[in-house]
DNA sequence: CAGTATCCTGGACGATACTG
DNA sequence: CAGTATCGTCCAGGATACTG
């Protein structure tokens, strides 16, 4: 289960969703990701090449590899109950949930 | 992209994976779950509960609700693929990680 | 068995400064 | 621009004791 607890940490989702179509170079990637800190996007970016999912092209910019196309491909379906979640269940719903309600960890 | 989050948290991919199919009671879920601490399934549930991705029923055993059941099966590739890179990457590959290698955060 | 209340600790994350 | 090194904070998660 290894590859799930990867999935989990903080802005990998998000990072993956970002090269869905292009490949994007340090910076890049880093102000599409609302500012996450370079040294922790440095150390993602060397998690997800390690785990072959990213790698490097020529031209020094991120993009998925073969099987990390897969993966994004494999994660649609969630990306997409996420946002139909969000439109429905994130309106009603929700009452206490004694974690704080933004984005934390 | 709250959804995320939640399925980013500690355990509830797991947790998912339990209910696939049948419900379970607390405790039952507790030691699939390898020992997780009670506190925080306890935390889980009621999250997920919130979400409208579990309920429980009437003996009061934890289930997947219809939405939770789609969730699952939009999570069907991903968890299939983890496992595919399991057996593949993760023999090969896997250098320098910087991060300790098993399960943390 | 089911679930809650507390306390404590590790380490993830953020900020920042710095190198090439 | 690309990436690394440091350092401090904070909180998720583990352990445990306890109630119904």
């Amino acid at each position: 289960m290894a590859l799930l607890d990867l999935l989990g940490r903080r802005w990998i989702l998000r990072i993956l969703w970002e090269l869905r179509e292009e490949g994007l170079g340090f910076r890049g990637l880093q102000e599409r990701c609302g500012r996450m800190s370079s040294s922790v996007l440095s150390q993602r970016l060397r998690d997800l090449a390690n785990a072959g999912i990213v790698e490097q092209d020529a031209g020094g910019d991120y993009g998925l590899t073969a099987p990390g196309g897969r993966l994004l491909a494999a994660l649609l379906p969630v990306y997409h109950w996420a946002e139909e979640w969000a439109r429905s269940a994130g309106g009603a719903r929700r009452k206490r949930t004694n974690s704080r309600p933004g984005v934390q960890r």
